[in-house]
DNA sequence: GCCTAGCACTCGACAGAGGCGAGTGCTAAA
DNA sequence: TTTAGCACTCGCCTCTGTCGAGTGCTAGGC
């Protein structure tokens, strides 16, 4: 990939051919660089340089009197060869830490407020992908009564996630006999990951002695019914949304819809941010790289965020293709890796 | 009101051109209304009427050659004294209960569901505000504890609402006496509204006897820590934000992000929908008359849901003053209703 | 006295023409 | 290899004229 862009001066060209059309939206033209970035030659030269990085589909002309744009591949050549990811500021550091004060008391609350911290600090719109809740420790279930026959079931896991189900049986089961059940299974079920609570629960049910024991029996059931739900599926948080209107590629409106057709439906955002959830670190999908078709004109940056060991899900930035990547990477890394310490250190 | 269009003709007409404005959403001329509202007048009579009602304020020209839109004044006439408001069809009324099949098992899972119907329906955007917690009956409370000095609070409401909180403490708490607690608790303030909760713990707080007993005064220290958090606050569901874009009023990208805006930043809808919670039935703002200003253009249209006699929230649609209220009234009003019912009897 | 036909008038929407200017590619000379 | 010069391209803007929808007014008809 290095390879494509063999001359020093070529890279400098590009790299200001990215930084000034990502600053200003427009194409930009070769006496604009020969000026502003003091590469002492003339516009013609630049010119000609602009003509090669063309050839190599790294820059193109909207039209024939027009300047040059980078190709998704001049973004990605950029991004991996000449871009060098400074670290954040100190003092954007310390904002950032700042806007999490007020104390967020539950684990969606501090997860939402992420996708806003995001949003602000990037202009575009913030992401925060939910964990599994397969993917967590089990902590604790709780059943509780809520009218005859009606009956809620409360999953906490160890990182604090809350999760609640109501469901129909056939007879009714008074609160003391639920909480019979709950103390029963928080014994059994202690410290397991839920995926594999789900395992345990159909090999406890097969015992013998289990079957001749109502209330175990009982139990097991009703938790069965409860993990049967959702647990598979993830959140998304969207902060800053209206960030994205303020980006004048997106006037026009049919670009718009398409991506806010996507916050609305979710599912497929779900599921770009949970492929880059494997992979550590962090993510860059410029325009169609992502896959999402219809989706051209936009890029996500992503990393992971963990507490302990335990990857737990992704956040990331989504905004056009062009935007402030020397800015955001660093947002984004740092914002993952702060959260990741939150959520270690207060759950 | 009534009294403003006094000839059954000057109704007619104006129903005309608010109803072809609806329908075209461009400034309707007298030729049109003459044509197709087979008032078996001339164009020329329908202008003079036309100018009439303009004088009422009813009407209004764009500029001078152009044809007549309707003010706020108008619709407002309209809605109170013109429109017969009609039930919702077998079909659709059908169609909505079977748009909830699939099951929802979790009282926020309905909520938000509703949003999406309502949306849906009225190819605008839906709004379901979830009960204040405050408003509800307590009907559990549980302690769990995260880690050291981490604990855990889940409430849960008659009505199925489930909310959390986590809170450091200073000493170290066993879950055994945590569960003391709750058992506690649970049996003191059975069947308390939640707001009578937060008295009835600081009253027994002054009892003596409890001021010498650790557990009790442990139990309702934590359990105060817990109503501190935000049950006066409510949640908004919107749904279906991008059928917003589809209306061409709105092609003009400003207005849009104005009301966007007013999306993530919730708290002034929160306000309104509050605001019509606890008028009955129906509620209709035209334009300027939500009072939230910079919304001159988007209409709402809301009624409050219950569960039993407890009037919980408001759900509603949002959209352009120009959208089918004959249409979106009847069905805010049913979705209302169903969703009281279910909320009834599901819980 | 109300309705209607006719007419002059207004004004936005649209299309085409022309000028401007940014930016290019090519060529020839340094 | 670089640069200056030049002809050329093409999007954007403004100006202009035409078109047509719609109006208000007036005079005559039922």
């Amino acid at each position: 990939m290095k390879g494509l862009v063999r001359g020093e001066r070529s890279r400098r060209v590009l790299e200001a051919v990215i930084l000034e059309y990502i600053k200003g939206g427009v194409p930009v033209g070769s006496r604009a660089i020969a000026k502003k970035y003091g590469l002492s030659v003339s516009p013609a030269t630049i010119r000609n340089v602009m003509a090669d990085l063309e050839e190599l589909g790294l820059l193109y002309q909207p039209h024939t009197s027009a300047g040059r744009v980078p190709t998704e591949l001049g973004l990605r050549v950029y991004i991996d060869a000449i871009l060098k990811i400074q670290q954040l500021s100190i003092a954007d550091r310390e904002q950032i830490r700042r806007s999490y004060r007020g104390g967020v008391s539950r684990v969606e609350g501090l997860l939402q407020e992420t996708s806003k911290v995001l949003s602000s600090f990037s202009r575009q719109a913030g992401l925060v992908l939910t964990p599994r809740l397969s993917h967590t420790v089990f902590k604790r279930i709780e059943f509780v009564r809520l009218r005859t026959s009606m009956v809620m079931t409360i999953l906490v896991s160890q990182a604090g996630i809350v999760h609640n189900t109501v469901f129909e049986i056939k007879e009714d089961i008074s609160q003391e006999e639920l909480d019979k059940y709950g103390r029963y299974l928080n014994e059994m079920l202690q410290d397991l990951a839920l995926h594999q609570v789900k395992a345990r629960l159909l090999e406890e049910m097969q015992k013998e002695k289990v079957l001749f024991d109502r209330l175990l029996s009982k139990a097991l059931e009703l938790s069965q019914k409860a993990l049967q739900e959702d647990i598979e599926n993830s959140e998304l948080y969207i902060g800053g949304r209206t960030n994205l209107l303020d980006n004048p590629e997106f006037a026009d409106v049919e670009q718009m819809r398409r991506i806010f057709n996507a916050f609305e439906e979710k599912s497929k955002i779900i599921d770009l941010l949970d492929k880059s959830m494997s992979a550590g670190g962090v993510n860059i999908f410029i325009g169609s790289e992502s896959e999402l078709l219809d989706m051209e004109s936009v890029s996500f940056i992503t990393s992971p965020y963990a507490s302990g060991d335990e990857v737990l899900g992704t956040l990331g930035v989504i905004g056009p293709t062009r935007m402030d990547y020397s800015r955001i990477i660093p947002l984004v890394d740092y914002t993952a890796k702060l959260l990741s310490k939150m959520l270690e250190e207060t759950l």
